[in-house]
DNA sequence: GTATCCCGATACGGTACCGTATAGCGCCGG
DNA sequence: CCGGCGCTATACGGTACCGTATCGGGATAC
């Protein structure tokens, strides 16, 4: 690793339009496109993430990998500040976008339980990788701003503060409880009658009024 | 590995009182010796379970580890089954005890919401290893039984199939969600006032009559 | 008191990683 | 057109495991 000349202050997960420009001007690789590829290749489980094995996935040797970063911790970190940024302010800016709180969280229910394209990557750190130490503070952060959020919507029903935290709790935990089941479950609603049929009851327990 | 006379079936995870007496006559590790150490150190993670670690945790070598077990593998899967015993039907057999389903149900959540002594293995597997090869078929079965039950127990109470169902899973995603919440979010809930307060709550939504 | 069983010590070869060093190639700017 | 920048290939030494083989010693059983 040399890496002498510009990077950026590095916690900024997406690039500008400018450095989407410079990209791909030569057949080499850039850090994004590491990081990238160590983000996908966390939903194959954290330990999955190697060095080594990232560079014959993308068909090159290590050699380049520390001219980028320091070693493997960094490009870790790299691939969970990018994940950071979609699992918390991209999901919650999203459902900003609503105005009335109840049918805020209905969306959040249909969203959440309905998991998108990164829902493998989003079972595999929360619900398969929770305790591995490189996890553990950023799921901390993630639970944390996402646990706000859900306080802050219940209160914005009119819920006192005791109450909206109760509710959030129960609400995030059936939330990481259904992740778990992708994985310790997976027939389990694995048709999308019974998920339906579920996401609705749910939907009915978890809105108080 | 010789292991030439006498080893029972083994998937029981239990030995008998004869087996009890005969321990310890020598200053030598039996298998079970071994297996309990492994149980242990599952709760560490488990890539922490590892021979040689495990050795020298019991202040010996690894010589004598390949005389009782195959390999990694087997130690483990003695572990995980005698974690599944406790998992599953012990702790069903406790609740059997009560006689109303309404009651067993409130005995359920308070104590699996109270993590006991073994909770620590119990978030370490659910929570923090699901996604493992090794564990996850044992946690589909534990899953599924636990799941089972539950829905026995809601259809006691006079649900139909469906709904019974349903509520199965949310109380079962509620408990795994807050098994990882005890490594996402350690400190929410450390307190033991706002535990109550929570078991209370979800003692309220999640039983419906 | 001796044989046998149980189990630990030691040593070995193999795999999969890690991080470092160094040399080389293509491309782009001057 | 050429020097350096960006990136890669190769090679190396180190660590932590794995599983195997073999020797040895203490306890027990007879």
């Amino acid at each position: 690793m040399r890496r002498p000349t510009s990077r950026p202050p590095e916690p900024s997960p997406f690039r500008s339009i400018e450095d989407l420009r410079k990209r791909h001007r030569g057949p080499g690789l850039s850090a994004e496109d590491w990081a990238d590829a160590a983000l996908w290749s966390l939903a194959e489980g954290v330990d999955a993430l190697s060095v080594e094995r990232l560079a014959r996935g993308l068909g090159v040797t290590k050699g380049g990998f520390y001219w980028h970063f320091k070693d493997r911790a960094d490009v870790l970190q790299a691939a969970l500040a990018r994940w950071e940024q979609l699992a918390t302010t991209q999901f919650i800016q999203q459902l900003e976008a609503l105005p009335d709180p109840k049918q805020r969280l209905h969306q959040l229910l249909a969203l959440t339980f309905d998991l998108g394209p990164h829902g493998k990557i989003e079972v595999a750190i929360v619900a398969g990788a929770a305790a591995d130490p490189h996890i553990q503070p950023v799921l901390a952060r993630v639970s944390q701003r996402r646990l706000d959020y859900l306080v802050k919507l219940y209160r914005a029903l009119g819920l006192p503060a005791r109450e909206a935290r109760n509710w959030a709790l129960q609400a995030y935990s059936t939330y990481v409880g259904l992740l778990h089941l992708a994985i310790a479950s997976p027939k389990t609603l694995s048709s999308s009658r019974a998920r339906a049929d579920y996401v609705q009851h749910v939907a009915r327990t978890l809105i108080p009024a």
